[in-house]
RNA sequence: UGGGGUGUCGUCAAGCGGUAAGACACGGGCCUUUGGAGCCCGCAUUCGGAGGUUCGAAUCCUCCCACCCCAGCCA
């Protein structure tokens, strides 16, 4: 859970909650909802407004409801509610026992209703949903009242009736708030509160063949379940009239309040659940829960922790300005928890064999490390060392550039948590000239410290012996897109997927203690970032291991500059 | 040309009339058996612009500019 040395975070939303708490209002009571449609997975813009619904709830004592806002059975189903609670409860929220549904409202929502039909506040019409627009009007124009306006009372409450006993197909009547035409507020234009829609709802059936409109729903939703403060995205803002309307209209006593934040944007990724299902269906990527979304079902399995998501969320902010936060800000807080919980291990992505000639050929010894060499605590474990060990290709080279630390001729390096090797030759392919085995031999005075003569040998490098080594999957993540904004882009959003976003290594080399990581369980390769067994596809004897995040790079840094 | 919002460092974001927090990013240094981590230093004389009020303005007033949202029987 949050540290407590941590202050709450403090935004222009508690702010009023503070105010009003310091006026007396509300009887000091705080709640709060997180309402999604179960229509898609969540994603890191939802775990903004979850972390902000439930922390809110906590800090004031108050409760957090989780609200299915299934007013929609198209596209809903019990699949993304499964998910929904799932993650939420994954990002480590509770809401006891009160899960709700907006479905579970319907009659209730009928009732209140037949209430404002009955109130003369509302009108069954039987526009079609063209000449519904027509008479909206424009932005700059005002709309023009439907001729069934004054339909009497009585004669609503009758269609109304038949509209829920299925007498009517879909579109030949809806169920409209009686406000202002000429509203400046499109929104006040008489909204659509209750349509038609003959779709097997995944909760309700063919009980319903009318379902209320979001506007109508959500606030009383939140009304039957005594919520203080609805918490929404800023493009609810121009429904929020309606939203007071309808509650002055229907309810007595304590009214919620709506509250606008800001919905979260991320670089280099998508957050729209328009985009994000399209990437799924069409292929681009393997499912919600790729490690490449922006799911919380995708960075779960991409190895990202709760504390990360949260920590994330807290340092964003709660604003009302347009955003479009720097992934890399996620990425360093995924790397700041994992810096601190994660053991370390070493694993070969690009295998380059090294054969240590002065090493006895046949024998094998132990090498103690620690798990995390800042946190004793964490132990100790046991890598074995060989005469051929494998080391990252990367860290040979035959000639290196300025400022490289690593092997090449002549040149002396570090294993890390082991001896120091020396070059002595190399082999190369003789058709590609690559090069293919490279020769050392070791120093037996370093296996403890530094070299006996007390020469300095700056470089250390990751490896794994050969004989000891399990072969493994790695999976290479790096981000979705290649542009910033790719939902501000002129052309389609798909042209500019990064076909980089995912490499895999077939045959990577990790240290024997990593064979049986489980699933899930951050692991820090030394050097190269942090890695994780993949939930699904990871198995004893065949380890999949996804990357995280990459460690700060800064001999990168330092290499591009050079080649500039 | 209607209504509702928002404009503070590259990116988020504090600031609420008393003289620009913090984080990420970026740059430099120290340290180091991870070019990791850690530590230190630097990074907005200025708050969309122009006027005005005030001893004093990012904060108050006026005008202007830019961007976002709204014309689903989606949420």
């Amino acid at each position: 859970m949050t540290p407590s040395d941590i202050p709450p975070p403090t935004d222009f939303i508690r702010e009023i909650i503070d105010d009003e708490l310091r006026a007396g209002k509300r009887g000091g009571r705080v709640a709060t909802r997180f309402p999604p449609e179960p229509n898609g997975y969540l994603h890191i813009g939802h775990a903004k407004s979850v972390c902000l619904n439930f922390g809110i709830a906590a800090q004031y004592g108050g409760t957090c409801n989780l609200r299915m806002d299934d007013t929609d059975p198209a596209g809903e189903s019990l699949e993304y509610v499964e998910s929904i609670i799932n993650d939420v409860h994954w990002l480590g929220f509770d809401w006891a026992d009160r899960l709700f549904y907006a479905s579970d409202y319907f009659e209730q929502l009928y009732q209140f209703a037949v209430q404002l039909i009955k109130a003369g506040k509302a009108y069954v019409d039987s526009l079609s949903a063209d000449e519904i627009r027509e008479h909206r009007g424009t932005l700059t124009e005002p709309g023009r009242e439907s001729p069934n306006r004054n339909r009497s009372i009585e004669e609503s409450l009758d269609l109304f009736g038949r509209m829920r006993a299925g007498e009517f197909e879909d579109g030949a009547y809806v169920l409209r708030a009686k406000i202002d035409m000429a509203s400046p507020n499109v929104v006040m234009r008489d909204p659509v509160i209750y349509r038609i829609k003959r779709v097997p709802h995944y909760r309700t059936g063919t009980q319903w063949v009318i379902y209320p409109m979001y506007d109508f729903a959500h606030c009383l939703s939140d009304s039957i379940e005594r919520i203080t403060h609805s918490i929404c995205t800023l493009e609810f803002e121009n429904n929020r009239p309606l939203y007071d309307w309808l509650v002055n209209e229907l309810i007595t006593g304590d009214r919620p309040r709506q509250i606008e934040f800001a919905r979260l944007n991320v670089s280099y990724t998508i957050l729209s659940k328009r985009r994000l299902i399209q990437l799924v269906e069409q292929g681009y990527v393997a499912g919600w829960d790729d490690p490449r979304m922006p799911t919380v079902a995708g960075m779960r399995r991409r190895g990202y922790t709760p504390e990360a998501i949260r920590d994330f969320c807290a340092k964003i902010g709660v604003a009302k300005n347009d955003n479009l936060v720097d992934i890399a800000l996620l990425e360093a807080c995924v790397r700041d928890d994992l810096n601190e919980r994660a053991p370390r291990a070493m694993a070969v992505l690009r295998p380059l064999r090294v054969v240590i000639d002065n090493y006895p050929e046949g024998e094998a010894e132990e090498f103690e490390s620690a798990n995390h060499p800042q946190n004793p605590a964490m132990g100790m474990r046991k890598v074995p060392f060989s005469k051929v060990i494998y080391i990252e290709q990367e860290d040979f080279d035959e000639n290196p550039p300025k400022k490289y630390k690593r092997l090449g001729p002549g040149r002396e390096v570090r294993l890390r948590n082991a001896y120091v090797i020396r070059y002595e030759s190399m082999k190369k392919d003789e058709t590609t000239g690559e090069v293919v085995e490279v020769h050392c031999t070791y120093d037996p005075s370093t296996r403890n410290g530094p070299p006996a003569d007390g020469r300095k040998v700056e470089g250390v490098i990751h490896w794994v012996s050969a004989n000891h080594a399990v072969s493994a999957e790695v999976r290479l993540y790096d981000r979705l897109f290649q542009v910033p904004d790719p939902a501000g882009v002129a052309d389609d959003f798909t042209n500019h997927l990064n076909p980089g976003s995912l490499e895999i290594l077939p045959s990577a080399q990790i240290e024997p203690s990593l064979a049986l990581a489980p699933p899930g369980a951050g692991y820090q390769f030394e050097r190269l970032g942090y890695f994780c067994a993949d939930l699904k596809d990871s198995v004893a004897g065949k380890p999949v291991f996804n990357r995280i995040a990459p460690l700060r790079d800064s001999w990168g840094k330092i290499a591009v500059q050079g080649k500039r």
